[in-house]
DNA sequence: CTGTTAGCGCTTTCAA
DNA sequence: TTGAAAGCGCTAACAG
């Protein structure tokens, strides 16, 4: 009795897929003995869709015992729908955008859809996702990536954490309330002349965070003075060398707020900037970091750090492009949820004052 | 002159998607004077294609001047190749997994692939990208991830970063290779009491590498002792407490080698207790960890790593599942790339040897 | 060298 | 309550 070659393979390593002609729909109809379109209709789950029970019962038991799956592309095709969102992240290593992808992933599951994660610069991701998703969003924080000032056409889009006239929808978190948050903490301990790391103000996100600080200082009868402000354009592990230029200036700051990421790089670089100019953490220097990540939790001192909703600010934007996506009107928005100060150990009273 | 309610929209932060008809072949076809087919030929890159060049002249500039873009579904349906991969990784936050991505996407998009990267559970993952890939590489290399002990069935797919019998080809790195390297490091320094810290043994990439710690061990006539190697079961962020504990054993040793991950966490964790205990890096104890991330560059002390070629390993599972997906015969490999200690501050001679 | 044609597998009216 | 039939947009023989 000679085998079929193509089954030849045991599990010695080798791996030669086997090609099994896939189950269709009509297979399923001939099994239940039912016409295709009943099937179609009932695994569709058509409400107004009037079916004998025992019927019903045959298709799905003919679905289970061949194990049917159903086409996607015949679907899509048919459909024009594919049920998949896409979401295009300038750099899958900076745990913010992966913390937001995860609240999108989760969001997008609830609701039947698929995320489709991809990396890289919108240019030339876009074409290769086009046709795939329903829809897209896409995360960007810092200015050279903002390279996509042509909206993405012909496909519904929502741009997350950033908001930019001339590119359509938006959903943000609200770093303004965040920072003003961190920085009245700081100065509950005392603190007057507080040190504030941002991005490139060409970003709305990062003027945002300044207007916050600047609010919470003024507030407190504190000078908001621009020295006090370093915009940092460097995107990269610019945590060092910006920590050094803020504590180089005269009054050196007490206490140092770093507002922008990618966040592990930039809370270790101002860490080591400390440790370079002898600067204690948090006895000459009180500091908090923007944090995605348990990573605060694991240094010592333990860092703290002001927690955006980011995984909130994925699953809303997945609701506003769904609504997109529907030929609604979407406006730009902001989670409700409010950012969240997390105090540990890096964060006392000046020097002056204990 | 009444206009569309459709186009009412300006750009006043709402957006109402204008959902034209998209171009169809036929359109091009139309625009350029030729028949359908001839414009799918043109456009398929077909080499044993005559076609005068003043018509495919024509056709591409058809295709250029309506901005046409094939529909995606219906190439699949018709060709039942999608031209894309999927990548399931158990978490986006692991930068390992999201350096191997980097490197499948590479050369996924080199060969006219497209990467679709979804994070979570196999069996979850699974059927939301199944219809919509070619092929699938599943990295997975903690045991509780590692469920799927089921293949993916009717789909090529590559393990990566673990072999498994039962779960057909796969590709590793080097690990043993480099973790005697690493260890080796440590005896030229001097050590003898060398611990090593890797993850469930029941993942192989775990016995590898402690099988390259033994290998370098007893060829330098150390005791390659089973009690300096501590097999750590959970996931999150054990690395505080694997540390105190192998720092709590006698004899102390005088070197460790924290040979898992997720490495941030892993790394701050085993520094933290280091700091507990009073242990100084490199004066008391000297520090290698697995890195795949320039964490290891911003840490005061600078962490001596070990840099697995993780992007070569995406990069070479890619090839290696396209093969698969050719219906060729796949074996388990390894990438030839060897791994790279970096040593920087954390490693240097034990205590007695200075 | 270019056009005709037959589906790929599914959804969705419409008819029975 | 179920079946028939017409495509969705594209590719790939094959015919001219």
């Amino acid at each position: 009795m000679p085998t079929s070659p193509k089954k030849a393979a045991a599990d010695d390593g080798v791996t030669r897929p086997a090609k099994p002609r896939a189950i269709r729909m009509r297979d399923v109809a001939a099994v239940a003995g039912v016409d295709i379109s009943v099937v179609s209709r009932v695994l569709s789950g058509d409400e107004r869709l009037v079916v004998r029970p025992e019927t019903r019962e045959r298709v799905l038991e003919a679905v289970t015992r061949l194990n049917y799956r159903p086409n996607i592309a015949a679907r899509a095709l048919k459909t024009a729908r594919t049920m998949a969102i896409g979401m295009v992240v300038p750099d899958l290593a900076n745990t913010a955008y992966t913390e937001i992808a995860r609240g999108a992933d989760e969001r997008a599951a609830e609701l039947g859809y698929t995320l489709l994660v991809a990396s890289g610069r919108m240019q030339e991701r876009l074409p290769t996702l086009e046709g795939r998703i329903d829809g897209l969003l896409y995360a960007v924080a810092t200015s050279d990536s903002t390279a996509p000032h042509r909206l993405p056409e012909q496909i519904p889009s929502l741009l997350v954490n950033r908001r930019e006239p001339g590119l359509g929808a938006s959903i943000i978190a609200n770093d303004e309330e965040g920072v003003a948050l961190a920085t009245q903490h700081l100065i509950d301990l005392g603190h007057t002349h507080i040190g504030l790391i941002v991005a490139d103000f060409s970003v709305d996100t990062h003027r945002r965070r300044a207007a916050g600080y600047r609010r919470a200082m003024r507030a407190a009868g504190l000078p908001d003075a621009s020295e006090s402000i370093l915009e940092t354009a460097f995107d990269e592990a610019g945590g060092y060398e910006a920590t050094l230029e803020l504590l180089r200036r005269e009054p050196r700051p007490t206490a140092l707020f770093v507002a922008r990421g990618p966040t592990v790089p930039w809370t270790l670089g101002a860490l080591a900037a400390c440790d370079e100019l002898g600067v204690s953490v948090p006895d000459d220097l009180s500091l908090i970091v923007l944090s995605d990540v348990p990573i605060a939790d694991y240094l010592r001192p333990a860092v703290t750090s002001l927690e955006l909703p980011l995984a909130t600010l994925g699953s809303r934007a997945i609701d506003q492009l769904l609504r997109l996506i529907d030929g609604e009107a979407v406006a730009d928005a902001m989670v409700d949820e409010p950012p969240r100060l997390m105090v540990r150990e890096t964060t006392a009273a000046p020097p002056g004052r204990r």
